[in-house]
RNA sequence: GCACCCUUAGCUCAAUUGGAUAGAGCAACGGCCUUCUAAGCCGUAGGUUAUGGGUUCGAUCCCCGUAGGGUGUACCA
């Protein structure tokens, strides 16, 4: 039992004993002292007064006393205002320390057979285009919070839904064709999902000139956007999709293909993977029969047109189409084939769709749907919607061409960590192979530090020119305070220096203190992170405990003219710190470099 | 029009979910490499938390109003 629940329910019992009140424990407000102030935990008593009937000062001094003489390990408090600022003995966190010392996976609690399942849906790309930096915040918050949810004890399923059938595909195939059909990615040396999306953006110049000329000709504007010849035989092309015509099929394969090899090569460079991956061709169906059968049941109705629509009005929402009027699908419908699939093929206790906050509202219909339809767990979806990468000039538009694109994003940062660190200079004498490892390790730990600390919820702004620092609340900055931990280390073993066993008691101080406190603060800071689903928690928490770390370092000299358990201690203490930030780190799917 | 979200230092972001004097980084200025990695450390300056009310011992946080910004409300995905 740590000491924190304790003294919540010696608090909770002294105000029984004192006032005859009863008071729930888990109402006790605590708190880390704020540093300026003696004291290590702090009880507000605020809440107290109005059952003490005395002032909150006087109060805070009865159960002061209280706890002094009954809680072991509180040696003294003070007070001040309406907190009662509490003193724990040294003893204590020391033993805090070596416990967390001791276990690997401090912070993390373990999955077992009976641990609840959750299900998280990222990425969902479309396969008519690369992956670009609104993706990158998409897959980086994705899989931090299923790593989020293992530390926390669940079984994690990471999804994926392929959105690969549809009109924009189609695009892609019809501008390849028109061009001759002869272009692969091995004759370009192109990556599949840029060749693909290459010939997305020439379809849309084609039917843009296509467009100007029947305008030009004397058509409406309107009548021009139908009658082009491209988005003609693009149409025809999804008819024959749908009718499963061979030659449009084994096409539509072939360049889904080239984009799947790209988006597997992106994907492994972010560091992010599926357990299971769903195709929207393979589910639109199973949505489409759902949607029947939900008819035939009066959960829906069908118009005079054909089309079939769910009321909602009733939950407080619009009428919402679920089937087109020629019988074909909607987005809502291959979700809720999707869904019925995953939940036949897992027992799932929690779904968790990653999706980007303009879609809030088809998440609630979706809900409602599911329920309607049925499924007990359509209430209980979790829509982890996060907001909007934007640029300095306003959001990123592909038309004009304002798109941050993922594979450069990346080549850049891997890029400017070169540079950086060979002008530093630090890497010298280590292999190519070694250096690249690492400047990808600090690349992509900026990237992913810079996306992940931001509130999820938030609309972020990202320069491209000055955004990614290495300096400051920095990805790197973090893994820099890592390595140069285990720099130390490393010294202290060639010294001969032994620290996982202690044979001397030590009184740990000050900042020494302030870094135990912080460290084994961490497995809260994990659980809040859950709770929440923010892996902005994390980030700021590993910034604020390599704060910590270097006011530690700061102070104190770990080699120096120190006696050989003060070393001990202090090579413990920082161990420790390195295993933490490398748990959190991973929490945010960020490796911790050795050396940089 | 209606619904949801956002607004904190010049800029990018925090603030342990209602607690003590609102904190970091960048940019600016001034110091520190003969000492465990200077991708670092120390210091100066920068705020009526958009705004007006309310709730209470106490509000950046909760409630109501106003202003500004964003998103959604498609037989697009």
């Amino acid at each position: 039992m740590n000491i924190d629940s304790m003294i919540k329910a010696e608090v909770a019992a002294a105000l029984k004993g004192l006032y005859q009140t009863e008071f729930s424990e888990d109402k006790v407000q605590t708190q880390l002292t704020r540093k300026e102030f003696e004291g290590d935990l702090t009880v507000v008593v605020f809440p107290f007064a109005r059952f003490s009937k005395k002032g909150p000062e006087q109060t805070a001094a009865e159960i002061g006393d209280y706890l002094v003489e009954k809680v072991d390990n509180i040696v003294r408090y003070n007070v001040l205002k309406g907190f009662l600022n509490i003193v724990i003995a040294p003893e204590y966190w020391v033993k805090t320390l070596n416990a967390a010392f001791e276990n690997k996976a401090f912070g993390y609690q373990e999955v077992t057979e009976n641990s609840k399942l959750a299900m998280v849906e990222y990425s969902s790309p479309n396969t008519n285009k690369p992956l670009h930096l609104g993706h990158i915040r998409n897959n980086l918050l994705g899989y931090s919070v299923a790593q989020i949810l293992k530390a926390n004890g669940c079984k994690v399923v990471k999804t994926n839904i392929v959105n690969d059938r549809g009109i924009h595909i189609c695009k892609s195939m019809y501008a390849w064709q028109a061009d001759g059909g002869t272009e692969t990615p091995e004759t370009t040396g192109k990556k599949g999902d840029h060749l693909v999306g290459d010939y997305y953006v020439r379809f849309d110049k084609m039917y843009k000139a296509q467009v100007a000329e029947l305008i030009e000709g004397g058509m409406s504007k309107e009548d021009a956007e139908q009658k082009a010849p491209c988005m003609i035989g693009t149409r025809e092309m999804l008819l024959k999709w749908e009718a499963n015509d061979p030659e449009v099929r084994s096409l539509w394969a072939k360049m889904n293909g080239w984009v799947y090899d790209g988006f597997d090569i992106t994907y492994k460079r972010l560091g992010v993977d599926f357990d299971k991956i769903y195709y929207e061709s393979e589910t639109y169906l199973v949505g489409r029969d759902e949607v029947l059968r939900g008819l035939e049941e009066g959960l829906f109705y069908k118009r005079e047109d054909g089309s079939v629509w769910a009321n909602m009005k009733q939950d407080g929402l619009d009428e919402k189409i679920l089937l087109r009027s020629d019988g074909t699908s909607v987005y809502m419908t291959q979700d809720i084939g999707t869904a019925k699939l995953r939940f036949e093929d897992y027992k799932i206790d929690q779904m968790i769709y990653v999706v980007g906050n303009e879609q809030i509202y088809h998440f609630q219909v979706l809900s409602i749907l599911l329920d309607k339809l049925g499924y007990n767990w359509g209430k209980d979806l979790y829509h982890f919607s996060y907001g909007m990468v934007e640029l300095p000039h306003g959001k990123m538009k592909s038309r004009e061409g304002t798109v941050v694109d993922a594979d450069d994003l990346v080549d850049g940062m891997i890029e400017v960590a070169r540079k950086t660190s060979e002008e530093l200079g630090k890497l010298d004498g280590y292999s190519d192979k070694e250096k690249e490892e690492i400047y990808r390790k600090i690349a992509l730990g900026a990237l992913k530090y810079f996306i992940l600390k931001v509130d999820p919820k938030k609309t972020m702004l990202f320069n491209p020119e000055e955004s990614i620092d290495f300096n400051g609340n920095t990805g790197p900055f973090i893994l820099y305070t890592y390595a140069r931990i285990q720099s130390v280390l490393r010294k202290a073993k060639s010294q001969g220096i032994q620290w996982n066993d202690i044979s001397q008691a030590v009184s740990p101080i000050g900042k020494e203190i302030e870094l135990i406190k912080k460290i084994s603060s961490f497995s809260e800071v994990v659980a809040e992170s859950s709770k929440t689903y923010s892996p902005a928690i994390i980030a700021n928490y590993a910034y604020d405990l390599v704060k910590e770390f270097n006011q530690f370092y700061h102070d104190f000299t770990i080699l120096g003219e120190a006696n050989l358990a003060q070393k001990q201690f202090r090579l413990r203490l920082a161990e420790t710190t390195a295993q933490v930030i490398n748990n959190a780190m991973n929490l945010l799917g960020i490796e911790c470099p050795e050396r940089m």
